[in-house]
DNA sequence: TACATATTACTAACATATTAACCATTCAAC
DNA sequence: GTTGAATGGTTAATATGTTAGTAATATGTA
């Protein structure tokens, strides 16, 4: 009688694989000061001159609500500007300063060459093999996935024995 | 001239990947009141019935400062006990309740049932294929990664231009 | 025994994740 | 033109992630 879940925790699995990926790039981030988040957000804008908060939410798969305190602390560390757009009040623009401009120059080649290193590595199939399987999994126009039934609700945390 | 860099952002995939798995998760954890990470520690404490602290940092791949709040949380919503060693006063013993057992009976079987609609939706083989790649990707003991050489470290932040 | 070191769990400080709610602006229907 | 809904960004509250450091206990060694 295991009692073993019938499939292993899937998005755990991610979550490792991820971190078994990302500890070979925090060292380099972390270095010019910077927090992950920060740095995809710099990598994002450098390679698309100028973004509105919801575009970088999306593309960086950041919340709204975690972007507005992150952009708030990298306006304040000089590493990015926001300008409210004159035809509608409620959109903003972000770019980069001149002063992060040059941090992606010097950061950028960096995480190329750690890339390069991984692939090494890993051999260039199981990348290959990774980038294939990511965009299969994320490819949005799929079938929708139905939802398992719930029952009724429970309040669990009243409850005693 | 592009100042796109030649690898696209792989961690982030991996983020991107993880979520479209989790979202159709989450609904069923948070309906029994319960967050992602305390489901994995539930779920890891039923299979292995008592575990300590670092145990499930491993398992659960959660950093022990953070462990430690969660826990916190779990013991004051009577998911789970701790208990100190005898033998070795500094470690601890983690358990379930018979309330969380019971949580755990009841939130298990759900989990597995969307799973199974999770594989229908994306076939059996990309499931198996996923599960191979983060295997593999996981996969600790292979010959250590080289770390690029970081130039000389400048505080960016009080950088002027 | 005495000492330095290692181990385990924890606290502190800060950044981000997540959900809900808010506010100003814009849009759309009337 | 007004009003109600939609949009974009934000704040609030709580939980977790991340790094550094601490305190207590255990272990190895002189």
């Amino acid at each position: 009688m295991s009692r073993k879940l019938a499939y292993r925790n899937l998005p755990q699995l991610f979550l490792r694989a991820r971190e078994e990926l990302l500890c070979h790039f925090r060292p380099i981030i972390t270095h010019f000061g910077l927090t992950e988040q920060q740095w995809r957000i710099l990598r994002a804008l450098s390679e698309m001159d100028q973004l509105e908060p919801r575009e970088i939410c999306e593309i960086c798969h950041i919340l709204s609500p975690s972007l507005a305190g992150v952009l708030t602390r990298m306006e304040e560390m000089g590493l990015v500007t926001r300008t409210r757009m004159q035809e509608d009040q409620r959109r903003v623009i972000v770019r980069l300063t001149p002063k992060s401009e040059k941090l992606v120059s010097e950061l950028g080649p960096l995480i190329v060459a750690q890339y390069r290193l991984i692939e090494e590595s890993f051999g260039p199939e199981l990348i290959k093999q990774l980038y294939d399987v990511m965009d299969r999994v994320i490819a949005a126009e799929r079938a929708p996935i139905p939802r398992i039934p719930l029952p009724e609700k429970k309040d669990w945390s009243k409850i005693e024995s």
